[in-house]
DNA sequence: GTATAAGATGCATACAATATGCATTGTTTA
DNA sequence: TAAACAATGCATATTGTATGCATCTTATAC
């Protein structure tokens, strides 16, 4: 059981957009991390468009948050990214292939499990990874 | 985010001697599930070194459980099958290549998420699972 | 007004984890 | 002693994810 990349990498971006000021680049961003940057291009693209962050194309453009940290939900981030529907099979509309389903315990209890993960989550804001921004950006330092 | 396939088969296997008395071949139960039967076999030898069952080589020999399905607690079986400590890069002991991880609160927080999760299921056995035997027997029927 | 720096998008490829299959060996008992 | 089973190791297939590349659109600096 992982945490996908993607969703590592988007709250990544978030903590470093809400620990500087002004629009940064994906590249930018990309070579801080040192990850790639056509990955993290797509994690950009769906951060806008779930609105978490607003992008300016053209020269000096960039990414920044399009609110403070401090309203950033995490558990609204990794739902965004993680897809929880697909956790096991029978999680899926139509029951899936298992044939005991029906009779099956196991469906409502890790729903229930997945449920207190998310929860905690739900517990948190961006502003609580990033904390300090001078502390947390002076690891680039 | 995903449970994986040889967790859910272990949990059905469990289910399955949970409410079958007696010995039961990898091959009877994979033929049950249509699932593959080499694959279950791997399973079943984890199963077996972790304690939850207890196997018969030769002629009429299978599987059975080793203890009482209300001995065997859900959250034990997914930590043994499920790699929690590679949940995130930064929860590798050495600390991952994230740069970011001396001043992130992340970790911490991703990890109060994966112990509410297991803590969930460490409410439950596998007599909660199975509820009444014979219903759930009642599916190939 | 044109060159440049940026994001947006779609397609192709590489990689790794997982799942599956196959062949062989060891063990028990009918 | 042959058949039915588990144990083990190795090979292959499949899939999801990650990565790369090419092209298009947009905005701004000069």
């Amino acid at each position: 059981m992982r945490l996908s990349l993607q969703t590592d990498y988007a709250l990544r971006t978030l903590m470093f957009l809400g620990s500087h000021d002004g629009h940064h680049s994906i590249a930018e961003i990309a070579g801080k991390y040192r990850i790639s940057k056509n990955h993290l291009m797509k994690v950009a693209q769906r951060l806008v468009a779930e609105g978490f962050v607003s992008s300016l194309r053209g020269r000096s453009g960039g990414l920044m948050l399009s609110k403070p940290a401090a309203a950033i939900n995490i558990g609204h981030v990794v739902r965004t990214f993680e897809d929880m529907g697909a956790f096991v099979e029978c999680f899926d509309a139509a029951g899936g292939g298992c044939i005991v389903t029906p009779v099956c315990g196991l469906r409502q209890i890790l729903s229930g499990s997945v449920e207190a993960f998310l929860a905690h989550l739900d517990g948190f804001t961006l502003a609580d990874l990033v904390g300090d921004p001078a502390r947390f950006r002076s690891v680039w330092d």
